[in-house]
DNA sequence: TCAATTCGATAACAAGGGTTATCGCCGCAA
DNA sequence: TTGCGGCGATAACCCTTGTTATCGAATTGA
């Protein structure tokens, strides 16, 4: 992604020093916990809920390896969310002080979290424009496609198809939409040839005409990392 | 906020050394600008647009002042979105580079920045969660107690009252609804006694009423910035 | 082997909200 | 003064989507 020193990865791999492993459904916090500890998730899928005081649920984030968990916890004393491990999978928890020895040593690891930071509010935004104002067929193109470009950044071997362990109510709260209407929009895709689906695994057969119906962006690409400092 | 030294102060000064003043409908950079100059909101509302493929207009954000606008583009070379004030406005340019100054003088500074940016990640998660799964009545009231909220922070002498230069069609667009939806809504609201209407001015009549509706949380209270680096 | 459970597909019905159109109000310019 | 354009309110109509319910397939455990 940038180029960086030996002294920056070292930096970085003392955030994954250590490692706890979860089963599918276990929790890995909920709302209240304090966040003096934070978490990088470095296999499986998770995912962060909320509950409406309706009871109703929505799943905030669906976080996939690599990422930091829960970012939004950064500035605040105790994560808002729940957070659910949705396959088996491996966390890697590293004191929030740890942050402090990135910002003191390494200004160019200090932007590039910013950076990491703002690629996330861009998705967001790109997830937000859509929701609002297009149908659920734009709505469930688009998580499809980012979905499948986030996984690509961690494994590149992915060529059109991927595993999702999510099933149709969590995709439902994931995109905000009922389960029965994921699986109406999911058969209208696959009928009209833009993916195909056998049981957790999903391939994309029709990239461009997806992309025209959720206007997908790759966020991931495109980016211009230059003005970064030095060290 | 935090607290800061007045070597940090003097940091943060530099950006806002420059100004430059728009009128209301004046385009500041629209899609594709190089984003080696960032502005900060000094005054004024601005918002940025992105337009979908079928013409479809979409509020991405609303800018109020304090606001580093579009901070999505830090990763970019370029701005992606229309950026237009929404009434008289000032705003600050500084260089990009300016940033990278702030990141090898100051590890707080730097750690603040971030900070800044998982609060707008916050806010956004908020703002999904409600467009998910919640009718339009919950969806203005968050747009009026997180655009109020905002708007408190740089003018602490705000008590019920706040004046909006938006129109409803750029509401609907920002919330994802249809001019004559927010019109029809905010009539409703009106007439349940939870807010009151006069021209460009909303008053808060009944804000544990509105936050039940919403779901509010004020994401600028309980933040826990204690473990940022000292200098 | 047989419940019990989870999950996805499908149908019938209801409703929230989009679309279109009309009207009145207001500010502004000719 | 008149006409025009922007804006908000309101009504009628219809479509997308939520809700509820049923069914079958697959999985699990006793």
């Amino acid at each position: 992604m940038a180029p960086l020193t030996s002294d920056h990865t070292r930096l970085l791999e003392q955030l994954e020093t250590e490692r706890r492993e979860l089963e599918a459904g276990e929790e890995l916090f909920r709302p209240g916990t304090p966040a003096d500890e934070l978490f990088i998730l470095s296999k499986g899928w998770l995912i962060l809920e909320s509950y409406a005081a309706s009871g109703a649920r929505s799943i905030v984030r669906v976080h996939l390896p690599g990422d930091i968990i829960d970012t939004a916890s950064l500035s605040y004393g105790n994560f808002p969310y729940r957070a659910i491990a949705r396959s088996e999978a491996i966390v890697c928890p590293f004191p929030r002080k740890a942050l402090v020895q990135i910002f003191e040593r390494s200004p160019r690891l200090s932007a590039l979290l910013l950076c990491l930071s703002s690629i996330e509010i861009a998705e967001q935004e790109d997830r937000a424009s859509v929701f609002r104002r297009n149908n659920a067929a734009a709505k469930l193109a688009l998580f499809v496609q980012q979905t499948f470009g986030r996984l690509k950044l961690m494994n590149h071997l992915l060529h059109d198809r991927f595993h999702c362990p999510l099933n149709q109510t969590d995709i439902g709260d994931a995109t905000g939409m009922s389960s029965v209407h994921v699986s109406r929009t999911f058969s209208k895709l696959e009928k009209e040839g833009l993916l195909q689906r056998h049981g957790q695994f999903t391939r994309i057969v029709n990239t461009k005409a997806l992309s025209e119906l959720s206007g997908y962006i790759d966020r991931h690409a495109g980016l211009d990392l230059g003005w970064l400092p030095k060290d």
